[in-house]
DNA sequence: ACTTGAGCTTCCAGCGGCTGGAACCCTTAT
DNA sequence: ATAAGGGTTCCAGCCGCTGGAAGCTCAAGT
């Protein structure tokens, strides 16, 4: 099947899955005329990086976890470790925002919003203010 | 004072400052010497630019911020109309988040870890699964 | 006076992960 | 014959820095 096909079954844009091969992430065969050929098996390994990328794995990251996906002899513990890891990284990445959303959110519950031009945000901002 | 000293005090490394500059963020004056020279005010909005990035405003954004700081006949809502938006936009990506969470953390849990072959995480990735 | 080292200057290149566009080829329908 | 809608390549740019090279200036030590 040709590229755009390939492309709406595994939900990823064309761009990205030439950019994907030019990485070297995943090859695909070549039709006679030029156009990259994928099998239903490559669509499953594009789908995969989607739902792997999808979840906040790198691009890196795909590429050892896809070859943990190929390699039938590997370990669950190697797959594990990774996902733990990542997990733990987007726990660090909420805790994070959550922090971020708390202080943003102090101040713009301070500021009137009107058209005077007094505003706490602002002042939040330039430190004017020793807040908690 | 120069670069190095402003980087200091308003915690951003001079690279960043530098390219602050290019992109006509934030200029400084020059010494006799060509040394980048800043104030005080520098300083403070240097440090103004650096909160408001670490909390998650775009260099556009913090762009528009500056001069709202700056402009002193400003309307406190312009600055909260920004705000409000930025917090919207913590939200969802807290939520898309949590959401990833949720899901790699019930491939993870499902996961033996040992050395096994078979893992339920890679068959998540794989779409395998039909979860919930 | 000379040297050393730190800090400053500029400019150019690259990171990740695409994405847009130009210029061209191939296929299918009218 | 031609037009539309694929496909191909390659090059450039997005954001927000960051590293490195090559060359200046300055302060301190010998």
């Amino acid at each position: 099947m040709n590229i755009g096909t390939a492309a709406r079954q595994s939900g990823l844009p064309p761009k990205t899955i030439r950019y994907y091969e030019d990485i070297g992430l995943l090859t695909a065969d070549r039709a006679a005329n030029g156009y990259r050929d994928y099998s239903d098996e490559d669509v499953h390994r594009l789908r995969f990086v989607q739902r792997s990328r999808s979840l906040g794995f790198s691009v890196e990251e795909c590429r050892q976890l896809l070859s943990l996906y190929t390699d039938r002899h590997r370990a669950s513990a190697d797959v594990k470790a990774i996902a733990t890891e990542k997990l733990a990284e987007i726990d660090r990445k909420i805790a994070e925002l959550t922090g971020l959303r708390e202080m943003l959110g102090h101040l713009v519950e301070n500021c009137h919003g009107d058209a005077r031009p007094d505003c706490p945000i602002i002042d939040g901002l330039s430190g004017k203010t020793r807040d908690h």
